[in-house]
DNA sequence: ATGATGGCTGAGTACTCACTCACTTTTCGC
DNA sequence: GCGAAAAGTGAGTGAGTACTCAGCCATCAT
């Protein structure tokens, strides 16, 4: 069973043989295991025994770490809101919506949309679900982040609105017009495995940027129609 | 138990009795009590005891009508997908497209997408779920109407295109343009409980239409400004 | 009235679920 | 070395789960 030398020759015993680990690295592991499960079938569709087996140990040493399936799920979804650079990405459109630059502002925002999808779907995939399945955890973990970027977006919209940039009308609606788009588009593509498209990722940011800021923006031509016609806002149009 | 007067004078026996249903009167009712089920619970985390509780009958006899829990939720997704109005829909759609009348077809569009939302929540919710955990059927059922849907609006893109009206890029990410707004907008609103705006439908239909139309159009601005900067068509911006 | 038909049910079955416990094996400070 | 603490496990437990079965009972053509 155990080897017939020395047992302090090697310092990281062999990965043939059973890998015993500390506390933190094994708790860290079996977050990293569950990931992945619960964002493939769900918090009722994943069985401690399955993610005991994606772990490699069995199933009571899960309930060593976590006293139940929901504290495991629970620290998952706190870790993941705590990391994955949130604060970081806050500070970057911070300092982006300070000099109003459009273009920039809303690709920096396409991008980081586009990125958190590519770099990690299971974390998307397992908000989703929390959202579906209703989750407190998840709405919560949705206003850590969320919410002061949905504020800080709509202050920025308001701000250009005084600025006659952008159009007319409810801010709030306007910044879903900044985030649909790339998060409706990254959700179906990554997330549900929709291939209608086969642009590059970088030709479909380039292009949604510009989209999506000429949907925001009061144009010229816009401006001439309305003058000439002084029509009400939205009733003709041909 | 049973009134006295003639059996036939009362089409429906009173509520309060004991209700003893015809065969596919009991299976569709089978069929209304689960979709809500399925729809807030997903499909795993839906048992078939909670369904014919709320059918008001034993689970024996939901056995009787649907062999499997699976084909119970295979006739849901059968049904609401033939019924549902798709057809009659995409006729819509179809005669909207031939003549080219943006504003119109984009407010189609954005209006068919909140209507389905709007009147039936447990649908959409069922097929979100249903996208999630994977399973064929749902996929089968947008094939139904999202595939050729999908389809008629690229077509319809490329055509404007062609006139020099919509921008230039791969349609099918226009397409994307066109219908992620109202979707995500209607996603986040009616099924993940998000309260961001006070605005109403209508109202945000109208901003929507307009933002959207903007988006995928060719401006007479850009034109300008493309002219006299003559840039490559992505690069530089400020 | 009556017997056949079909709607309907109570009481199960075999199995899986989250979770527990008594117990062994490894590590490590001293 | 040694003893205590920590890492790890096999074999359970009760509460669900989807699904079955033998048979009751309302309805209705005859």
């Amino acid at each position: 069973m155990h080897s017939p030398v020395v047992p302090a020759a090697s310092p990281q015993p062999p990965p043939t043989t059973r890998n015993r680990m500390k506390g933190d690295q094994r708790r860290q592991h079996f977050i990293d295991a569950a990931l992945h499960l619960f964002s493939t079938r769900g918090f009722r569709g994943t069985t401690t025994k399955a993610i005991a087996e994606a772990a490699g140990v069995s199933e009571a040493l899960l309930f060593r770490y976590f006293p139940t399936k929901a504290d495991l799920y629970g620290a998952i979804l706190e870790q993941k809101a705590r990391r994955a650079g949130f604060e970081a990405r806050l500070e970057t459109f911070r300092r982006e919506a300070k000099r109003p630059d459009d273009w920039a502002l809303v690709h920096q925002v396409l991008r980081a949309i586009f990125d958190s999808y590519e770099r990690d779907p299971d974390f998307e995939r397992l908000m989703l679900y929390a959202a579906l399945e209703g989750h407190e955890l998840a709405t919560a973990s949705r206003q850590l982040f969320g919410r002061p970027a949905f504020a800080l977006l709509r202050d920025y919209v308001e701000q250009r609105q005084r600025s006659g940039v952008f159009r007319e009308g409810d801010p709030s609606l306007l910044v879903f017009g900044l985030v649909a788009l790339p998060a409706y588009f990254s959700m179906t593509h990554r997330l549900l495995g929709f291939a209608g498209s086969t642009s590059s990722d970088r030709a479909a940011a380039d292009l949604f940027t510009q989209l999506v800021l000429d949907g925001l923006r009061v144009h010229a031509d816009d401006l001439l129609d309305r003058s000439l016609k002084n029509r009400p806002g939205k009733a003709a149009r041909g």
